[in-house]
DNA sequence: TGATTAACTGCAATCGATTGCAAAAGCATT
DNA sequence: AATGCTTTTGCAATCGATTGCAGTTAATCA
């Protein structure tokens, strides 16, 4: 593997000069330079990376935390990070921390022993887990970007999607085509602001729908999401409307409705949230609330970059909300007249 | 952040006591080593991995290339490998190189000049597109595993999954329904012995069926799968069964039949390939062929970690073939008795 | 007590780049 | 030719680790 020396030694210059001519440094003769990066690129040289970090103390590497792939929302996310990590010229080194997010720590460990410039981190459904080193990490100066929210990610610069906001839709939807009768099943999480149970159950409270404590299912699986729906089949008076907290979680339901013989949106409507690809290729198609990922995980980049290259160094950390919006397809439609 | 200097000015020893200390050498008095190793664990020193990279020609890190992550079969495999790639103490470095693996040649660039370890190559339908300066690399010493085929694979260590025989599987599966009007939606894309069209077609005539040169679509986009499945419907006589080449075409093509009021299987029987986790959501879900990707992505990084290490260095390259199997579902049946 | 050996520890080179500063070279001016 | 100025180039330090080798200290034995 070449290194400055044996380019130096071609052109009969110093490793120094080399180094200048490659960097297009104007210290150097143009002549000289025009000769020393032919030579250069006749030769393959490649510069050391590894070295070149050392020295300048920055690695052009970002770290990005993510759950888990097997969430179709993770994949269309990482893609889009990915890619923009790359038009930004950093290289990317992607750490999955499991459904649990058990290895969150040991990853934010490693990348800060690896000295990226800073970290992208997702958290999942368990808020932020290593907080304590994490803060330590940022405190000490590496930039680091959320996405998700969790208490304290004010600390923080964080990147959501605007969940509250996308309920908000769901209900007003579902209050339109008349379901008075509806129920929630979702998982045992609390966004905080960004909450989707809660701003849902809210905004149809400010219209004057309550829902049942009973028609409430909090499922941390999907074997509790089946055990949930079944259950909720056999409710009397049976609910028109299931507000699903997933896409995932929706599609189960969907699945087991129609093994029950129930018809979606017929019998018994059925909203998912993400918009997941595969939510428009299920049928029916899933009603659902989404937003642009590209955009998300731009802004979520962005903001990184731009603290890295210090722009921001002094600016408060700051949220970006990325709007929602209500897809509708036909898994949703008009209460049934008579309660079945 | 503290390097070994200030813990060594700590322990009032020299750094390099200190560095043999914290490496667990035999060389430093025990007593000196542990009080060493609790000092540095007090101050919560972390080694700088930037510069034992450079002086251990060494970075623990492997690159990964894979083509993107909206085809859900490589989230799948990326998980996994990134799953293994952690278990085995390395870092993950993620390069996608797009859909038509443009920037395959960059990634590979970017790798070699960060010094990864070795690189596991995940080629997409174009096979290796950057296959001169993959050879060369390859050559130069820099360890990479390929997943696919594309000719000159048998140059590399490569993993594949046993496509042809998955193809053979479904061949078989099908003629044992009584199909023998039977089309193939394919991809314009030959991988060689692993092929699963033409094993699919030779099968099929080894038992004396053939197929019709006008029921072979080939397609390059969701676009012209659709106006395939949609003139395959109006061919008289109708297929009464159809091959297509990833789940994710046999998806669009169930979603292109159910359209035209075509009932599967009991009018036309639809075969996937891939065993995408969505195939079995899908209604009806989808009979298809996988293989067990957890394996294949063991067999993938396990290879590589192994030509890092060295242990087989003068080993020829091999190839490493995963068994696939049929998975029956609901979307293939017995062909109808009177072709309507 | 002095010599010999074993057990530690530290010096200094090395990995391959970047860059401040000093020295050299080039050029014009007197 | 000597001077001064500008343009080029090279020296050497630096980033933060690892490690061969030499040197120090302590322990053992005569």
């Amino acid at each position: 593997m070449l290194k400055l020396e044996d380019i130096a030694k071609l052109a009969g210059v110093s490793h120094s000069t080399v180094s200048r001519a490659l960097a297009g440094s104007t210290l150097v003769n143009q002549a000289t330079r025009e000769r020393i990066v032919a030579i250069a690129h006749d030769q393959g040289y490649q510069v050391n990376q590894v070295a070149r970090n050392l020295k300048l103390q920055q690695t052009n590497t970002i770290g990005l935390i993510a759950p888990e792939l097997s969430n179709p929302y993770y994949p269309k996310l990482v893609q889009s990070i990915a890619n923009r990590v790359g038009e930004s010229g950093y290289s990317l080194q992607l750490h999955l921390s499991g459904k649990d997010q058990e290895n969150e720590l040991n990853s934010l460990i490693n990348l800060r022993n690896n000295r990226v410039d800073g970290i992208l981190l997702v958290t999942g459904e368990h808020g932020l887990v290593a907080s304590e080193y994490a803060t330590g990490l940022h405190k000490s100066g590496m930039p680091i970007v959320f996405m998700g929210w969790f208490p304290g990610a004010e600390d923080f610069d964080f990147v959501t999607g605007d969940d509250a906001d996308g309920a908000r839709q769901i209900a007003r939807h579902l209050l339109e085509l008349g379901h008075t009768n509806i129920a929630i099943i979702g998982k045992p999480v609390h966004r905080g602001p960004f909450d989707r149970t809660s701003s849902f159950v809210s905004e149809l409270a400010s219209r004057g729908v309550s829902i049942d404590a009973e028609h409430h299912y909090e499922v941390a699986s999907d074997e509790a999401v089946i055990l949930a729906a079944r259950r909720l089949i056999h409710t009397v008076p049976r609910p028109t409307a299931i507000f699903a907290y997933q896409d995932s979680i929706a599609m189960v339901v969907c699945k087991e409705l129609h093994a029950a013989g129930l018809r979606v949106p017929d019998d018994i409507s059925v909203i998912g949230f993400d918009d997941l690809d595969i939510a428009s290729f299920v049928s029916p198609a899933l009603t659902t609330v989404g937003c642009h990922i590209d955009a998300m995980a731009q802004a979520f980049v962005n903001r990184l970059t731009d603290r890295i290259s210090g722009g921001l160094t002094a600016a408060q950390p700051t949220d970006i909300i990325v709007p929602t919006v209500l897809i509708p397809r036909q898994s949703s439609g008009h209460a049934p007249v008579t309660p079945s």
